[in-house]
DNA sequence: AGCACGCCGACT
DNA sequence: GTCGGCGTGCTC
């Protein structure tokens, strides 16, 4: 017997073992097994057993180099044969090695011990077992399951949402019209028992996970099971307690916060089918579910769903592609969905569906937009924004204000020469942190003392240029001294419980105002918040990358989105010195549908995605003059071997020119067809 | 990736 | 002499 293994390491081909006689009752595609591999031994996947030699093997081994296969390690497989498939073409289409891939979607089972055939339990689990989900909602204290304000339902699950009664009434929930209509067609699809991707388009505050939860309802009552990809496990904690209200036992949590135990319990529990429903960030596109129904991606337009480092893959776009392997239904929800998902709407690859209107009727907030250049001075702050704070202190209401930037100020400046200190390591200035009284190089772990003498002219005038949110800060307790402020940046929430605790001062009001980062704008639900201001909309408008436009639309309507969501109704100040520009009109006016019409327009003239589809190959290394050597002979190579319409541009330096001391360049192709391109 | 081997410059 | 930082080659 022979076994093809895929190997966790870099390279593209799937390696031939032999088996011996003794171990031939034990092996099975999906199992893992210990192999030799050059000196050393390592953990690999048996993706093909045969009993002839293969005969596409590779010329140059000979039979006598095959090597024995040491030990199966598993009882039962861990990968099924539709997984399997997903991942193949996980491999392909991000062109990562198989085995590498398989090592992904198994992360959180220990390496080199074998699981147990299904009954057999390890120990360690017993008491763990018993708690699941409620373990993870316990420590994470009970406080923060209040912290929806739909009325009613959630007061249940702070009893103790898995006994019986508190599931019941959890079920009787009504939804609005819309949301039952945009419910009856994901049923309609669901009752077809074939693949198909919903785009629910639904605005901040329209529902949409209690659409969610139906639709999950819907399969587990026909026996299949579902996942609900969530960005970030921290923002969603209202999510996963109305599930675990709504299914209880039946719920497994997956995220990066779960000891090695806990995440090894919560896969065994899926794969032994106690589970049905998984909530999860990325990687749970990979839970081991038997016969799926569903798979819901909340927030479908969010880059967290996009694995940057090692194999990189969208689990957004892998969870409809192992839909499409199990013939599952598809939700991709959200209020700013992605330029790519909503040209499949049209392209009538993507059923669109939408909830136009808030629930209870609340209306969207105003926004004003106020044009930066017109005013004088240097002032972080326009009057009309300052004249909103004020209002709401005199009222009692909150405001949240926004500032893309952490830090005092993006860089100091020599007022003698015009030198700014930058980083050795990175083509970066160093951002100045006023509190820290240091030089912080926010790409890489370079850090020092401001200096008193310019290095350049041994002046010794430097001046702090720009702002982060702690210069915002301190702006604002000059301008109001007696105004409770509270910071939320990764400096402020570095250490355990501080997100939290920055949380619960704006929920009890004891905090005024809420300054932060990106960290604010998503999963927000304070209904005192009444103003939101954005302090320089275009801070994420000219980065070097081509959805920019498209990520600044995002992220003011969700920023938007956290105003107003109580009964006070809101406003939005965004403040630019780029009111013009569409990204911020159409945001403004709420308007999706003629941002989306605009951007389209532009990404088709220039060739972008989703007209086109970009492949970019980053050259880096320590010593520039090799970096450059290599991105020419790549150029060379792919030159030589172009077929079609493939456009090859550069190579250039890559924005960062340099991070963590290496040089970077790097060639964009530009396609119509992916395979093409691969 | 992870390991070994070979080459060179720097340091005891 | 010898240590260690790269560069290169190899893995059924």
């Amino acid at each position: 017997m022979f076994l093809r293994v895929a190997v966790p390491r870099p390279l593209e081909e799937i390696f031939v073992y032999s088996c011996p006689p003794e171990l031939e009752e034990q092996i099975h595609v999906g199992k893992r097994v210990i192999v030799p591999f050059g000196r050393q031994r390592v953990t690999g996947y048996i993706i093909d057993i045969s009993k002839e030699l293969p005969s596409n093997l590779s010329p140059k081994i000979t039979k006598v180099e095959i090597k024995p296969v040491q030990v199966v390690l598993d009882e039962t497989p861990l990968i099924d044969d539709r997984m399997l498939r997903l991942c193949r073409w996980a491999s392909d289409y991000y062109m990562f090695p198989l085995g590498m891939v398989l090592k992904t979607a198994l992360s959180g089972i220990p390496e080199g011990r074998g699981l147990k055939a299904p009954g057999k339990r390890y120990d360690v689990l017993k008491a763990f077992r018993d708690e699941n989900v409620g373990s993870w909602v316990k420590g994470h204290g009970s406080k923060e399951m209040d912290m929806t304000h739909d009325p009613g339902p959630m007061t249940l699950v702070s009893k103790g949402f898995s006994s019986e009664r508190s599931r019941d009434n959890r079920l009787s929930v009504e939804l609005t019209e819309e949301q039952g209509n945009v419910l009856c067609r994901i049923r309609e699809s669901i009752e077809r028992g074939d693949f198909a991707v919903h785009l629910l388009h639904g605005i901040t505050g329209s529902g949409k996970t209690e659409v969610y939860m139906h639709a999950i309802e819907e399969v587990t009552k026909r026996g299949k099971s579902g996942i609900v990809l969530v960005p970030e496990i921290a923002i969603t904690p209202q999510l996963i307690t109305r599930f675990a209200a709504r299914f209880g036992e039946r719920v497994a949590v997956l995220h990066s916060g779960l000891t090695n135990a806990e995440r090894l319990g919560e896969w065994i529990k899926i794969r032994e089918g106690k589970a049905d429903v998984v909530i999860g960030v990325r990687s749970a596109v990979f839970a081991p579910l038997y016969n799926l129904g569903l798979v819901v991606a909340d927030e479908e337009h969010e880059q967290t769903y996009k694995q940057e480092d090692g194999f990189r893959y969208n689990a957004r776009d892998l969870a409809v592609m192992r839909a499409k392997l199990s013939k599952a239904v598809v939700i991709l929800g959200s209020a700013t969905p992605s330029l790519d998902s909503y040209y499949n709407t049209r392209m009538n690859k993507y059923m669109y569906l939408s909830l136009p209107n808030r629930i209870n009727n609340r209306l969207l907030p105003p926004v004003t937009v106020v044009d930066m250049r017109k005013k004088e001075g240097f002032s972080i702050f326009t009057d009309e924004l300052l004249d909103a704070i004020k209002q709401r202190i005199e009222r009692g209401e909150q405001s949240l204000l926004f500032l893309n930037r952490r830090g005092f100020s993006p860089f100091l400046l020599c007022l003698d020469c015009g030198y700014s200190p930058d980083c050795p390591n990175c083509s970066v200035s160093l951002t100045y942190h006023k509190g820290e009284k240091a030089l912080c190089c926010h790409y890489c772990d370079y850090k020092i003392t401001p200096p008193d003498t310019c290095t350049q002219c041994n002046g010794h005038r430097f001046k702090a240029f720009g702002a982060g949110t702690e210069r915002v800060e301190e702006e604002l307790k000059k301008i109001m001294p007696d105004i409770r402020i509270v910071r939320m940046d990764r400096d402020t929430t570095s250490k355990r419980g501080a997100y939290h605790r920055i949380f619960q001062s704006m929920e009890n009001k004891e905090a005024d105002v809420l300054i932060g980062t990106q960290m604010v704008t998503k999963g927000f639900d304070l209904p005192e918040i009444t103003l939101v201001g954005v302090l320089l909309a275009d801070s994420t408008l000219h980065l070097p990358d081509f959805r920019s436009a498209e990520r600044t639309f995002q992220f003011l309507t969700q920023v938007a989105g956290r105003s107003g969501r109580g009964t006070k109704g809101g406003e939005v100040i965004i403040q630019t010195f780029n009111p013009n520009h569409y990204s911020i009109r159409y945001a403004s006016r709420h308007d999706f549908e003629g941002f989306y019409m605009e951007e389209s327009s532009y990404r088709k003239a220039l060739g972008y995605p989703p007209y086109k589809r970009l492949v970019r190959i980053l050259i880096k290394g320590n010593n520039k003059e090799r970096v450059i050597l290599a991105s020419e002979k790549v150029k060379e190579i792919l030159s030589n071997n172009k077929t079609g319409e493939i456009d090859l541009l550069g190579p250039v330096p890559a924005p960062f020119s340099k991070m963590r001391g290496k040089c970077r360049w790097h060639i964009i192709l530009k396609g119509k067809e992916a395979k093409l391109l691969n």
